[in-house]
DNA sequence: GGATCATTGTGCGCCAACGCACATACAACA
DNA sequence: TGTTGTATGTGCGTTGGCGCACAATGATCC
């Protein structure tokens, strides 16, 4: 692969990697292409695949006692799904859901595993990411619990442009609910608010963010505290 | 130290290993009293000790945009602290807060790094251990967005008692509602129902279980979630 | 072109928790 | 014994989000 492409559309844990780390890894890693919608790791499941996204984006769920879903962590480029198989265990806690199509490098368990071994920089890399994956998940909780749902709406949003690297994606209000943990109607309210105010379109799951500047300021500083967080590393 | 003062008082990480471990760890161990209040890390600080809690407890705080604070974690003899030094990262992201005075264990960030890239079950231990705490974590992020203040209050409780030891412990409404993330007087209601009910009883910070099977039922399952993931370790 | 499905929008009563202000109760110490 | 400080309890209007039910609109496919 050419250098210009692993810059633009690899994934940043292994392109932080220097080329002699890099490339051997590659003999592993198989692309995949992934739906939206496509459920990744299962909770409970054994975990047979480590995936690095190169261009999509995978939310984290867990789920409470009757109660819908809620997103505890969002995985792009900048990350890796698998971190348990880091820690010593095989099996998933949390729900894995393709958010944006687009493809991953991915690699056996047995595999990683054994990479992970025996490549001191490797592992710097999938322990940074573990711990930076911890913040974004306390930020979150916080997040989940005080601020209002516009505000965090428009966070998800300032997010997922991010991971996805466009200010067009698809997707419809009824997912974006199990997200944020709230009513569908709640996103029709707070969507329409933000739409109202020119810095959101969207019709039928395609969403544009029209105004980015203007979403940060409608987003709580929670946005802003963990991209800070993710750049200075 | 003896066997029995072993399982009953130190700390479960640490007991976990055979003596062949634990034995030359402890050379490195300082005893430390911990009170109630004391803050061990503040978010950003550098980490200089690892602790292992024996009979305290710790929380661990988030904070976000002028709001008051949120629990993301206890720690308690089952646990450590200092993680991300596991994860190569020297300073805590979260403020660490004494909540129930004991005693700890703890060592020089310098001579844990050593000691676990030499020994592998320490390292084993260890990050299973963050894989629990990332259970507890999500666990609590969605306990947070759902349940009622009554329910969360009465499995705080539950899980202090787990940690502590006993169904006595000191703490004031006031540092109960910085946990929960509500304000004074919602603990004030929440635990006033549950004392009508006599599940527990308390004055001025003194806290008391009297029906811990009652209290679970009032609990949200959350409680049992983390609990069975725990034990099933 | 009509049936069906997915998606978005609206209305309404309800309630848990909020913010604020103030009242009481107990503890400690001068 | 009175003062000060900490801890707990109560009252009241407000509100953001919930649950539910239903309407409207756009897409898809015979």
């Amino acid at each position: 692969m050419p250098v210009a492409n692993r810059v633009l559309f690899a994934n940043s844990l292994l392109t932080a990697l220097p080329v002699k780390d890099y490339q051997p890894l590659l003999e592993f890693m198989e692309p995949i292409a992934l739906t939206a919608g496509e459920v990744v790791y299962r909770p409970g499941e054994l975990i047979r695949h480590v995936y690095f996204p190169t261009d999509t984006l995978v939310s984290l769920l867990t789920q409470a006692e009757g109660h819908q879903a809620l997103e505890v962590g969002m995985v792009g480029r900048e990350g890796m799904l698998g971190i348990p198989l880091a820690l010593g265990v095989h099996e998933s806690p949390v729900s894995a859901v393709v958010q944006g199509s687009g493809t991953a490098l991915r690699m056996t368990s047995a595999h990683f595993i054994r990479e992970l071994q025996q490549r001191k920089l490797l592992q710097l890399e999938v322990y940074r990411y573990i711990y930076e994956l911890m913040i974004q998940m306390t930020q979150t909780a916080a997040c989940n619990r005080f601020h209002k749902v516009e505000a965090r709406l428009a966070r998800w949003l300032l997010m997922t442009r991010d991971r996805m690297q466009s200010n067009h994606f698809h997707l419809t209000q009824d997912l974006l609910s199990n997200m944020l943990g709230v009513r569908r109607v709640g996103i029709t309210k707070a969507a329409g608010d933000l739409r109202l105010r020119d810095l959101i379109s969207y019709n039928r799951g395609e969403i544009n963010i029209l105004d980015g500047d203007g979403l940060e300021a409608a987003a709580c500083q929670c946005y802003q505290v963990v991209k800070d967080m993710h750049d200075a590393a």
